[in-house]
DNA sequence: TCTGGGGTCCTAGGACCC
DNA sequence: TCTGGGGTCCTAGGACCC
């Protein structure tokens, strides 16, 4: 099933480089050469990074209000996220990538594995084409990494950050030499977990991990470890997936920018949130059986009480609808809620999720059509005016615990007034 | 005193990913 | 004062069934 002429790659890995600055910078040319970081919601931690960035010793996950005094100094362009815009050209990268590879697998917003057809003599030269393409129609630079499987594409990926764009792992021996310095943080499958344990018995690299026994990556990683140890030593274990999955869960959850202590204000939080649960259930038409709703104080004052309660609740009916999924979620948050606590956030997870259609097969929903009828009327007034024009009067009118973001750009490539003009 | 075995389904929690 | 959001997969253990 993966044969292929020995000694060639048969995955790649194209991953777009420092995506979201890239995305704003294809709108902002002025922030080319710069060093420019793209912010979480909130304005609150640092998700993205310019090479300039980087340089300046800004990490991933930084929180702003620490390195306010950084970004200050070496005037950083800061900017809040714009996932309209990167959704947006993601989709447009993919695109192009899809049209060069036959086997392709979107694996997130930034990155797709692909299988090389059989015909790619020159691996490396096709990369160069592809990554020149995409760059040419989209304005965005992608790196490429070919490996014989998705765990070693990775790897090649990440050197070919260093290195030009493009990395070709075609035998042993380069693999060898790949792994000898590669750091097991870095590898596909190890997260904080696994590598405090690993770096407790002097294991750093991914060549002295690849050394342990089998027994020893099923034992302490699983099933998932055992499959990163075949492709390690070359074998692949991970195929693409190349239809598109249903989602299992759909969820939805906010920090406030402000803390909230009143039982009224949270439930008109949270009804924004159902509201917006039940539109994205809508969107990938599934009906939720069971809804589960949270509430968070701040972690990080250990100063303050502390309130994490949970409740699931079982809906009678799979519902998609917000006049199905509101007034649960808004019953359920006064009955969580505490006086005296100050809440950060708060979510909502969808689960037990089936298709609309068997639902509407089912004997007991009769009185879904009548919603259902609603709900495609307000999602086609919203698709028209914006989001946000019609909306559940449980919501109230305000805003002083919603989403900060100080520093955002225009909806360049999906709102009509914010289409860029030439002059 | 001695109390089966094998299967499914569900859930909670822990690991990971971007 | 200020620390993101949305997912996946796996495992162990309990309930339940025949």
């Amino acid at each position: 099933m993966f044969c292929r002429k020995e000694g060639l790659p048969v995955f790649a890995l194209c991953d777009c480089n420092n995506f979201y600055v890239a995305a704003e910078r294809v709108f902002r040319p002025e922030l080319l050469g710069q060093p420019v970081v793209v912010l979480s919601n909130n304005d609150s931690c640092v998700i993205a990074r310019s090479e300039e960035a980087k340089l300046l010793g800004i990490c991933m996950g930084d929180p702003e209000f620490k390195i306010r005094g950084l970004l200050h100094r070496h005037q950083v362009r800061v900017l809040s996220s714009n996932y309209a815009l990167y959704g947006d050209l993601s989709d447009r990268v993919m695109k192009i990538l899809a049209s060069h590879f036959h086997l392709f697998d979107v694996y997130s917003i930034d990155e797709a594995f692909a299988r090389l057809d059989d015909g790619i003599a020159d691996p490396s030269g096709y990369a160069v084409m592809v990554a020149a393409d995409v760059l040419k129609c989209t304005g965005i630079p992608v790196s490429i990494g070919m490996g014989p499987n998705k765990t070693l594409a990775k790897v090649a990926n990440r050197l070919a950050k260093k290195n030009g764009g493009i990395k070709v792992l075609t035998n042993d021996q380069q693999i060898r030499m790949a792994l000898a310095d590669f750091p097991i943080e870095d590898l596909w499958g190890i997260g904080t977990g696994y590598y405090n344990r690993l770096a407790a018995m002097g294991i750093t690299t991914a060549l002295q991990l690849r050394e342990l026994p089998e027994l020893f990556f099923k034992q302490q990683m699983s099933v998932q470890g055992q499959r990163m140890y075949h492709e390690l030593w070359g074998r692949p274990a991970f195929d693409l997936q190349l239809r598109a999955m249903s989602a299992k869960v759909v969820s939805i959850s906010r920090s406030f920018s402000a803390y909230i202590t009143e039982a009224e204000l949270l439930c008109q939080a949270v009804s924004n949130y159902a509201w917006r649960l039940a539109e994205k259930l809508r969107e990938q038409r599934l009906c939720c059986r069971k809804l589960e709703i949270f509430l968070l104080t701040s972690r990080h004052r250990s100063d303050q009480p502390q309130h994490f309660p949970v409740h699931t609740h079982q809906m009678a009916i799979p519902c998609n609808d917000a006049h199905g999924i509101v007034p649960v979620v808004v019953r359920v948050t006064r009955m969580l809620f505490q006086p005296g606590m100050r809440y950060r956030k708060a979510g909502i997870v969808a689960t037990g999720l089936i298709p609309e259609s068997e639902v509407q097969l089912n004997l007991f929903t009769q009185v879904r059509p009548k919603y259902s009828r609603l709900s495609s009327a307000v999602d086609r007034i919203n698709a028209s005016f914006g989001r946000g024009t019609l909306r559940m009067a449980s919501e109230g009118s305000d805003t002083s615990w919603k989403m900060k973001q100080n520093f955002l750009t225009r909806h360049y490539t999906t709102r009509w007034e914010d289409i860029v003009t030439v002059k």
